[in-house]
RNA sequence: GGCGCGGUGGCAGAGCGGUCAUGCAGCGGCCUGCAAAGCCGUGGAGAUGGGUUCGACUCCCGUCCGCGCCUCCA
């Protein structure tokens, strides 16, 4: 299978440095908020590629950080007025509530910089005694940019360029602007950890870099993040790891795009975001956010807007249609496996297109209806199965279908009156009373809930 | 200023040098008491100006427009 390599700029062929194993980093969230949609669409993209992996037979490391210390944590906490590990706690909890909902698996480990001090001061340490790094007049610990030949390769930048941007600031302590940050000396009052340099905290490249190698080792196969940790974040995880080990770090880095809000990219900066608590309050169900993103490819933009989650809700909705009362085995492992699930191994093998892989999905639900449409429901059920397979690789379709069909909204009619209703519908219809049926299904509709008079006088009802 | 990405039918969004993306919406038919759902069928596209080619939405060049990174950010 190939996957876009953001350092070389194409497709490359997936081939784990040891045979069978994938061992992917990407770069978590810094606990200071709730998560929004950007985060989510990140870790949603990388959690298809881990299970894509797995179904495709890998055996996959995956490991996924948390940022627990860093300026923003700090004064979040001050302007609480509570201890940062209460801080971090309270929206660590709610990152794995938000996520969980998501249906984003867990990852196999989930470091915290705070509990890497030792490794981190360790690759910190080896970096000043190989000459790349250096305490600078205020203390601090900086990374020479000079020092490290390749700087810039994987966001395509030189570094005169990157001087004459002018957009870095100018700060005396450092040799070089663009040196970073490996080890910032505490001011009074600031959480600290002991370090030969004095008491102090991990600048935030680094933590990355200590931690994918303690968990992952120096070199291993797939490293993902954001569009926007290319540069500098990715770039000075490269320079630290190349450096503090002498191996290469990182066999390909892939890179998610941005959600939009009309047309401008969502982040805490602009303040354009929306929380993913906040989404999903609106929405029937986690999956329909899930669905949305997977409908277009991980590399692009995608535009967020309600109207889009509301085509998103109907598009899922059409599947688990065709789901619907169907008889299918107890274990997804009894699917058969036919053209769809080729075609669909196909465009996942190219750079995880699920665009298409949905497209397949939309293909079985047809396959589903037509076989039930000419009564076969041996063929409706066996293609029921492998939809229902193929849904789970990408996290989709994880619910009863009936369940799904009456989720809604909080606040609305009541499932028992919803019943009651029906009841007195159906006397009506079986007196063939067709202004009472009628005026029944109007109040429904009215209330949100849509009626489906199946052949045999059964009656299906959905909410809108 | 440097580097990079993109402009596809009413909406969203893929692949592809010459046959279908897919979903929603539209239209016709079937089904239904009527609906809904579903099935069958169907119209509708490729920012622009050139070039390559027997043939380009797909490759190359220019132009216009939009966006991102270069600063914390998924």
């Amino acid at each position: 299978m190939r996957i876009h390599n953001s350092l070389t700029g194409r497709k490359e062929e997936l081939r784990p440095l040891e045979p069978g194993h994938v061992r992917m980093y990407v770069c978590g969230d810094t606990v200071y908020d709730f998560c929004h949609i950007g985060h989510a669409r990140s870790k949603i993209a990388f959690d298809v590629v881990r299970r894509y992996l797995v179904w495709r037979g890998f055996r996959v490391t995956y490991v996924r950080n948390i940022t627990d210390i860093d300026d923003k944590i700090i004064r979040r906490a001050a302007e609480a007025g509570e201890p940062i590990e209460v801080l971090t706690a309270r929206y660590i909890d709610a990152m794995h509530e938000d996520y969980d909902r998501l249906g984003i698996l867990r990852p196999d480990h989930e470091p915290r910089a705070t509990e890497y001090l030792p490794a981190i001061v360790e690759m910190v340490s080896r970096l000043i005694e190989g000459g790349y790094a250096y305490v600078a007049t205020n203390g601090d610990v900086m990374y020479a940019v000079s020092s490290f030949p390749g700087y810039g390769r994987l966001s395509g930048k030189r570094l005169a360029d990157l001087r004459a941007g002018a957009r870095v600031e100018i700060d005396e302590a450092k040799r070089d602007p663009l040196d970073f940050v490996l080890w910032k000396t505490s001011k009074p009052g600031e959480p600290a950890w002991d370090s030969p340099w004095g008491p102090g905290r991990p600048g935030w490249h680094i933590e990355c870099s200590a931690m994918a190698t303690a968990l992952l080792g120096a070199h291993f196969d797939l490293h993902g993040g954001g569009m926007d940790l290319k540069f500098p974040h990715h770039e000075n995880e490269i320079a630290q790891s190349c450096a503090a080990t002498g191996e290469a770090f990182v066999e390909c880095w892939m890179h998610n795009g941005f959600v939009n809000v009309d047309s401008e990219k969502m982040s805490k900066s602009l303040g354009n975001f929306f929380t993913i608590r906040d989404v999903l309050a609106r929405l029937r169900d986690p999956e329909v956010l899930r669905y949305f993103f997977l409908s277009s490819h991980y590399r692009g933009p995608i535009s967020y807007s309600p109207g889009q989650l509301g085509q998103a809700d109907a598009a899922l909705g059409r599947l688990y249609t065709a789901l619907r009362d169907l008889p299918l085995p107890a274990t997804d492992e009894a699917a058969p496996q036919g053209a769809a699930t080729e075609r669909f191994q196909a465009v996942m093998d190219d750079d995880f297109n699920t665009p298409e892989a949905v497209a397949t999905l939309q293909g079985l639900a047809r396959e589903v209806n037509s076989a039930r449409a000419r009564g076969d429901m041996a063929a409706a059920a066996a293609a029921g199965a492998e939809l229902r397979l193929l849904g789970r690789v990408l996290g989709l379709l994880q619910r009863e279908p009936e369940a799904w069909f009456r989720a809604g909204v909080p606040g609305a009619i009541s499932d028992a009156r919803i019943a009651e209703l029906i009841e007195a519908r159906a006397a009506a219809r079986k007196a063939k009373n067709w202004a009472q049926s009628d005026r029944v299904r109007d109040e429904l509709a009215q209330a949100g809930v849509i009626l489906e008079d199946k052949p045999g006088g059964q009656t299906v009802w959905r909410r809108a």
